[in-house]
RNA sequence: GGCGGCGUAGCUAAGGUGGUUAGAGCACACGGCUCAUAAUCGUGGUGUCGCGGGUUCGACUCCCGCCGCCGCUACCA
């Protein structure tokens, strides 16, 4: 059996949920839930990344330790993924025991490799921020966000000699065309590597809050540092339970495009150091960014202006879920940035989701009941719907597989504009009963019947719905996809249900 | 400053080792249908493919310049 391991980044506690993270978190639970159709055996791994001076701050200011401070952020990813339907099968935390065994592990033999060495760490730094930076971003020599002058400090820190690895990794990236993707930002992290590459400071002295260095209890290391290391960490990399040789190196990891340099470069220059193979893909996406448009009156309500400033519960209580995923997923073009917007839901809601598929499972389902006695015939074993149907299913299964939902789903509306079409042709509502209007309505069952497989892993809670509606017995998943997708699986002995509007329009007022 | 990207119909945008009428969706208009959530089906675009040059038999697609917008430029989740 196949395994495909995806990942998201391990988001930062301090940070509120927001649509960023959800277009991010959805677009790999669509994958994931994709290979599980397949059959794959799947692994989908998301967590919070809890370590680092700004948490235990946090924690300080709100009075608690920093455990109880990320037990309790840490709590609202998984709220909001739950309220998104993210079907997870490990969420980290990098403050897990098992992540301070992989992480202490992964670099001791990084370390026994000879790739990390002591040095002196020299920069300004901004005793308000506690932070350093570098001349370039300083405000020449001032805090860009204080104003102060920054003071020359040093600290003895431990390095990673990532400038060892510009030519194996330009080797590696040679050998794997695939391994960024899309292609513009995989120059670009060519084009970081051939500009030359610095070795980086890796451990903190001035903070406890992190995993401890094993060969040297002064330190922590720097958040980066084992926030990248999750990744092997849920696979039990160096662990008795370690099952790297099942799922790595043919993994995936779904990153946003602000955190290529860590994923792209310092990642499998990591793993390289450790002796490990690097990652097999890095599907790098773009940000949704959040025009001049009216916000929604709940959102407004909030004070909601910003991308960032939108939490996920708000779209799904106003929307919700299968809109938003369907939203997040069909908008825009992975790897390229998309726009935002109330309006852009709505439009998608009622054209898509409510006209288009709502309206259609609604009418056949209206015509079965009064001319096929409630029961839904068999499909023919040819038709012209089902050469729509095999195009779908083709064009649906090749854009998945390339990691582009937005294709997967035009791919699939495509059979639901057929079989409308194919009604409008066909008339069934001025037939009489009897076998013509049975294979009639057959097909469009059975077209509806495979639309709710293929979108599937983008709208699963729907989709599980119609399949119950047209009579189906489980859920779109149940039967590995091959099968499943063949034409001509609905049989004459389902009863249907009608139900109430499956996405009731939104009424559009002008102001 | 350096590197890179973008600019295509009212809106969102696809595309292309240069070559028949530049493909879509939304919105809009007209017509059909009335099973359906005022849904659906059909038909409808004189779009300077940012501006100006160049290469070419031919460029939206290649080259140069310009204008506008945006990223990245290392230890900032």
């Amino acid at each position: 059996m196949a395994h495909y391991y995806i990942t998201t980044p391990i988001y930062y506690v301090n940070d509120a949920p927001h649509v960023g993270h959800a277009y991010c978190t959805v677009n790999a639970d669509a994958m994931a839930r994709w290979h599980r159709l397949l059959g794959d055996d799947t692994k989908f791994l998301t967590g919070t990344d809890e370590h680092g001076q700004k948490v235990a701050d946090a924690a300080l200011k709100n009075g608690v330790s920093p455990r109880e401070w990320t037990d309790r952020t840490s709590r609202r990813f998984r709220e909001a993924w739950d309220a998104l339907d993210i079907s997870y099968d490990d969420f980290i935390r990098t403050t897990e025991p098992r992540h301070y065994e992989t992480v202490q592990k992964f670099l001791t033999a990084v370390y026994e490799n000879g790739y990390i060495y002591k040095d002196v760490y020299q920069g300004l730094y901004c005793v308000s921020c506690e932070d350093y930076y570098t001349r370039e971003s300083s405000d020449d020599g001032r805090c860009p966000i204080h104003g102060r002058v920054l003071s020359e400090m040093q600290e003895e820190n431990w390095f990673f000699r990532l400038s060892a690895f510009a030519e194996p990794l330009e080797r590696y990236y040679a050998e794997h065309p695939g391994f960024v993707t899309p292609e513009t930002k995989r120059n670009e992290a060519l084009s970081f590597i051939r500009g030359g590459l610095r070795d980086i400071s890796i451990t903190r002295t001035s903070i406890s809050w992190g995993v401890p260095v094993p060969w040297d209890d002064q330190h922590v290391f720097y958040v980066w540092y084992d926030a990248l290391i999750n990744y092997l960490t849920a696979i039990g990399y160096g662990r008795e339970d370690d099952r790297t040789g099942e799922w790595w190196p043919t993994s995936h990891h779904l990153v946003g495009k602000e955190i290529l340099r860590f994923h792209c470069v310092w990642w499998p220059a990591m793993c390289m150091a450790a002796g490990l193979e690097p990652v097999s893909h890095v599907q790098v996406h773009g940000w949704l960014l959040v025009g001049g448009q009216k916000l929604s009156k709940t959102m407004a309500a909030e004070g909601a202006v910003k991308l960032t400033d939108i939490a996920p519960v708000t779209l799904t209580d106003e929307f919700g879920v299968d809109a938003i995923r369907y939203y997040l997923l069909r908008e825009t073009s992975l790897g390229n940035d998309g726009d935002f917007s109330h309006e852009g839901i709505t439009a998608r809601y009622n054209t898509d989701l409510a006209n288009n598929l709502g309206n259609l499972v609604a009418r056949v389902s209206t015509i079965v009941a009064s001319k096929c006695a409630g029961r839904g015939p068999a499909p023919e074993p040819t038709s012209e719907l089902r050469v729509a149907a095999e195009a779908a299913v083709a064009g649906a299964r090749e854009a998945w597989n390339r990691f582009a939902p937005q294709h997967a789903l035009e791919a699939t509306w495509g059979l639901i504009g057929a079989t409308n079409a194919y009604l409008e042709s066909t008339a069934p509502w001025k037939m009489e009963p009897g076998d013509a209007l049975e294979a009639v309505m057959g097909n469009a069952l059975e077209a509806i019947r495979l639309v709710s497989l293929l979108a599937t892993p983008a709208i699963p809670r729907v989709c599980a719905t119609i399949w119950s509606r047209i009579g189906l017995d489980g859920a779109p998943g149940d039967e590995v996809f091959d099968t499943a997708a063949q034409w001509g699986r609905y049989r004459a002995v389902h009863e249907i249900h009608k139900g109430e509007p499956l996405f009731p329009r939104i009424k559009v007022s002008d102001e």
